[in-house]
DNA sequence: TTCCTGATAAACACGT
DNA sequence: CACGTGTTTATCAGGA
C-alpha cells in the first residue's frame, strides 16, 4: 500500500491544482489562526470552526455508515500500478531510510480544528473520487475510518496534503491528533505532490471513478490491495486464489475495526513520511541545481568548490570538524532534519521482514546514490547497530568508512571485521559471507592498499584511488570526465561533475541531514559522492589526511604510493585534477599491467 | 541486448 | 592440521 501510495504521489504529482486546494487554504489558514489563539478565539471564527466541525462530523457518520454497509470497501486505496510498485518502492524506501524523514517541522501550528474541519472535506472527495467496489456504492478512499472519525488513511492524508496545499500540515495533523506518530514532521514543505485523488480534482474525480469502475470490471477485478493472489495488505500477504475470494477475505480480514484502523494508520505514516521526503528532496534538488547553474555567473563569493572543501575539511570525521561553509547549504539548509527515531521506524513499519532479503536491491541503490556514508551512518549509528538492516553502501565504502575512522587512517583486516561488526548489527551474522567478502574487495579495489606494519599488515586507503573510482561510476559518462580536465578551472569542472554527480546520485546524501548535524561524519558522506569532487578538484583545506599516506612500507602497487608521497594535502588535492586522475589512471593501468 | 559494477561463493596459496 | 589472510576466478543480478 504505501509503495503504491508513493507512486502515485509521484506519478501524479504534475497535477494538483483543484478547487478544493484554494478551499481548503483559506479554511486552514482559518485554522491555523484559530489553533494560535487557542483559548482565545473570536467567536466568527469559533463559529466557522464549530460549523466545519459539525460538518466533519456528519460528513464522518455519512462516510462511516456507508462503509458499513458495504463491508467490501474495506480499504480501497488509489488503484496503482503494481508495475511500478517495486522499482519506486525501493527508491522510496531507500531515500527514506537515508534521509531521515524530516520530522523537523513541528508538529504544526495547525490547530486542531484543522483536523476536523478538513477531514469530512476529503472524505467527501474521496467518496466520490473513489473507485467503489460497486458503482452505486460509496467506498471510503483510503481505509476505513478510523471509530474516532478523525483518523485518515494514507488517502485521506494525500489528499489532505493535496487539498491543502501545505500537505505536510494536515498530516501532521492528522498524525498528531490521532496518532502520535508524529515521526515524519517535515510537512513544511510539502511540494507540488499530489495525490490520485487530487489529481483528479473536483469534475475529473468522478471521470475518473468511472474509469476506475469500468477498468476494474474490465479486468475481472483489480485491486490495489489485491495483486499476484496476494492481499496485499500489510502484514496479511494471504493467498486469494481470485478477486472475489480476496473481496470476501477483506471485508472478513479487513473490516472496519481497531486494528484496521491501526494499520491504516500505520500505512498513512509510511506513506507520509515517504512523501514528505520526496518533497524535500525535490525542492532541495531544484534548490541545488538553480545554486550550481547560478554559481559559474556568480561573483566568487565562495571561489571553492563547494561541497568539496566542506567534505574535506570534514574528513576524518573530527567531530570538531564540522563542516564550516558547507556549501552542500543548497542540498541541505533549510532541509529539516528528520529525527532519528523516525529512522526506525520506516524499516519496521515497512516489514522489517524484507529488509534483511534488500541486500542485493539496496545494494544497488545504494551504489546508485553513492550514499555518503557517515552522514548516513552517524545520524542512524544507533539504527544501524541494532537493526539487522544491511547498510546501503557497497563494501568498499564500508571498508574506506572503517579505516577512515580509525585513529591512523589504518586497519588490519580483523580490525576491520571489528568495525563492521561493531557499527553494524547486519555484519553479526552471517561473517563467513561478508569477511569473505570484505577480503575480496580489498584485494580486489585498488583504492585498498595493503602496508606492512611492525606488528603485521594493515589496511589503508588510496582516496585518490577511491575517489577516482567513484568519480568515474558518479559521472557515469566519461565524457564529463574528460572534459573536466580541460577546464582547469575547477569551478566549471566541478560544476559539470557536481551536477553529473547530482544527477546520478540523486542528491540523497546531498539531503543527508547528517552532513548538518554530525558535523563529524559528515565528512565521507560527502566524500562519498562529492567527495571524488573534494579531492578532486579543490583545495581542501583541512583536509586531513590522506589516506593513505603510508608511512611504512607499502607491499602493493608501489607506484602509487610513489604518487601519493605527498598527502592529500592541499598540494596532493589541488593537482588531483580529473586530468591529472586520468593521468594515473593510465599509469597506473600501465604500471600495473607492467607490474603483471 | 550488451556492458559494467557489485555481491557472493569458492578455490587456492601462504604464513602462523 | 587448522585457521587467518590474501588473491583470484566465476557467477549472478541490477542498472544504464
Amino acid at each position: 500500500m504505501m509503495q503504491e501510495s508513493a507512486t502515485e504521489t509521484i506519478s501524479n504529482s504534475s497535477m494538483s491544482q483543484n478547487g478544493l486546494s484554494t478551499l481548503c487554504s483559506s479554511q486552514l489558514e482559518a485554522g491555523s489562526r484559530d489553533g494560535r489563539s487557542s483559548a482565545g478565539d473570536t467567536s466568527s471564527e469559533v463559529s466557522t470552526v464549530e460549523l466545519l466541525h459539525l460538518q466533519q462530523q456528519q460528513a464522518l457518520q455519512a462516510a462511516r455508515q456507508l462503509l458499513l454497509q458495504q463491508p467490501g470497501s474495506g480499504l480501497k486505496s488509489p488503484k496503482s500500478q503494481d508495475k511500478q510498485r517495486p522499482l519506486q518502492v525501493k527508491q522510496l524506501l531507500l531515500r527514506s531510510r537515508k534521509r531521515r524523514v524530516c520530522s523537523d517541522t513541528p508538529p504544526q501550528q495547525i490547530s486542531p480544528c484543522l483536523l476536523y474541519v478538513l477531514p469530512p472535506l476529503l472524505l467527501i472527495h474521496c467518496l466520490l473520487s473513489m473507485p467503489g467496489p460497486a458503482p452505486g456504492q460509496a467506498a471510503l478512499p483510503g481505509q476505513t475510518l478510523p471509530p474516532q472519525g478523525g483518523l485518515s488513511p494514507a488517502e485521506l492524508q494525500q489528499l489532505w496534503k493535496d487539498v491543502t496545499g501545505g500537505g505536510g500540515h494536515a498530516m501532521e495533523d492528522n498524525g498528531i491528533k490521532h496518532n502520535n506518530s508524529t515521526g515524519a514532521g517535515g510537512a513544511g514543505a510539502s511540494p507540488p505532490i499530489t495525490h490520485h485523488a487530487l489529481a483528479n480534482g473536483q469534475s475529473p474525480v468522478l471521470n475518473h471513478r468511472r474509469e476506475r469502475d469500468s477498468l476494474h470490471e474490465e479486468n475481472g477485478g483489480t485491486h490495489p490491495l489485491y495483486g499476484h493472489g496476494v492481499c496485499k495488505w500489510p502484514g496479511c500477504e494471504s493467498i486469494c486464489e481470485d478477486f472475489g475470494q480476496f473481496l470476501k477475505h477483506l471485508n472478513n480480514e479487513h473490516a472496519l475495526d481497531d486494528r484496521s484502523t491501526a494499520q491504516c494508520r500505520v500505512q498513512m505514516q509510511v506513506v507520509q513520511q515517504l512523501e514528505i521526503q520526496l518533497s524535500k528532496e525535490r525542492e532541495r534538488l531544484q534548490a541545488m541545481m538553480a545554486h550550481l547553474h547560478m554559481r559559474p555567473s556568480e561573483p566568487k563569493s565562495s571561489p571553492k568548490p563547494l561541497n568539496l572543501v566542506s567534505s574535506v575539511t570534514m574528513s576524518k570525521n573530527l567531530p570538531s570538524a564540522s563542516p564550516p561553509n558547507l556549501p552542500q547549504t543548497p542540498t541541505t539548509p533549510t532541509a529539516p532534519i528528520t529525527p532519528m527515531a523516525a529512522m526506525p521506524q520506516v524499516p519496521s513499519v515497512l516489514g522489517g521482514a524484507n529488509v534483511p532479503s534488500m541486500g542485493a536491491m539496496r545494494r544497488r541503490h545504494v551504489d546508485k546514490y553513492s550514499m555518503p556514508l557517515s552522514s548516513e551512518i552517524a545520524p542512524n549509528y544507533e539504527f544501524y547497530k541494532n537493526a539487522d538492516v544491511r547498510p546501503p553502501f557497497t563494501y568498499a565504502t564500508l571498508i574506506r568508512q572503517a579505516i577512515m575512522d580509525s585513529a591512523d587512517m589504518q586497519l588490519t583486516l580483523n580490525e576491520i571485521y571489528s568495525w563492521f561488526t561493531r557499527t553494524f548489527a547486519y555484519f553479526r551474522r552471517n561473517a563467513a559471507t561478508w569477511k569473505n567478502a570484505v577480503r575480496h574487495n580489498l584485494s580486489l579495489h585498488k583504492c585498498f592498499v595493503r602496508v606492512e606494519n611492525v606488528k603485521g599488515a594493515v589496511w589503508t586507503v588510496d582516496e585518490m584511488e577511491y575517489q577516482k573510482r567513484r568519480s568515474q561510476k558518479i559521472t557515469g559518462s566519461p565524457s564529463l570526465v574528460k572534459n573536466l580536465p580541460s577546464s582547469l578551472g575547477y569551478g566549471t569542472a566541478l560544476n559539470a561533475s557536481l551536477q553529473a554527480a547530482l544527477a546520478e546520485t540523486s542528491l540523497p546524501l546531498l539531503g543527508n541531514p547528517g552532513l548538518m548535524n554530525s558535523g563529524s561524519s559528515a565528512h565521507d558522506e560527502l566524500n562519498g559522492t562529492l567527495d571524488h569532487l573534494d579531492t578532486n578538484g579543490h583545495s581542501s583545506p583541512g583536509y586531513s589526511p590522506p589516506v593513505h599516506m603510508p608511512q611504512i612500507h607499502v607491499k602493493e602497487e608501489p607506484q602509487n604510493m610513489d604518487d601519493e608521497d605527498c598527502p592529500m594535502s592541499l598540494v596532493t588535492t589541488a593537482n588531483h585534477s580529473p586530468e591529472l586522475e586520468e593521468e594515473r589512471d593510465l599509469e597506473e593501468g600501465n604500471l600495473s599491467e607492467d607490474l603483471e
